[in-house]
DNA sequence: CAGGTAAGTGAGAATCTTTCTCACTTCGCG
DNA sequence: CGCGAAGTGAGAAAGATTCTCACTTACCTG
């Protein structure tokens, strides 16, 4: 990895962390940013976009688009593992990962640290 | 699934579908937009995403978010699999697909059309 | 504990991606 | 051929994300 890239422990960010670990799904930049506005003195969107940077970069955090435009972020160490409806758009997690475990030989040199697996096709309602 | 949608068989379908099978690779919108511009007369951005969205829904495409802002757009058939660098950004098929199978139990009444694996860490030059 | 400094912040502009609108064109069925 | 629905083009609009720059603050050092 390349260096640990220390991070500041600032007011901002606490917040911003504590709003994504309360949501218990992931949300985007969007809507953290309100949530935040919401306990206390509005942030930048800006400085919600850069925590999440950092936040990802430390491994806290993971990003996901899921059919929406927009990016969404939740703790790295919840679910992984979805399945989406390619109709509605609408994603559920999957309690149990099915099976992935680093690729090898495949990728030689990469040092892997997590994954995602989507599985897609039609909910109930769209089939 | 829903209706099957049927689509016409537009010249400009045809090209923007031939860029994609002649690119090897996932490509975004605007990548494909101007590589249809360059054989021929130019068409509409909005076009490609017309046809990109169709061709989706037909199943003969599919996108991806990598790490970048834009979505990429593949042929359907190609690799679900692959490993992106948190560092970088670049991204690599892989060639076997490491396991994943329908989820059982976890998603009653979602039928799974497809799946996407995504492994990432850190590419030899930049851990 | 004070000082220095590099990292972080805020506000808004800028950029970029994606969608929408509407008048016009074209495909494909009959 | 003629019709109607689907597709197209151009540009505007809507959003999402990044950038800029002056200002602030956390944290290391002495």
């Amino acid at each position: 990895m390349a260096d640990p890239k220390r991070t500041r422990n600032t007011q901002q960010r606490q917040r911003i962390l504590r709003v994504i670990q309360a949501a218990g799904c992931h949300l985007t930049a969007r809507e953290i940013h309100r949530r935040v506005g919401q306990n206390g003195r509005a942030i930048g969107l800006a400085t919600v976009y850069r925590a999440l940077e950092a936040f990802a970069r430390a491994g806290l955090v993971e990003s996901a688009s899921l059919g929406g435009r927009a990016i969404r972020y939740g703790l790295a160490a919840e679910h992984h593992d979805h399945v989406v409806c390619l109709e509605c758009g609408k994603w559920q997690p999957l309690g149990r990962c099915p099976a992935p475990r680093a690729p090898r030989g495949a990728a030689p040199g990469f040092r892997v640290t997590g994954h995602r697996l989507e599985f897609f096709g039609y909910c109930e309602e769209c089939r």
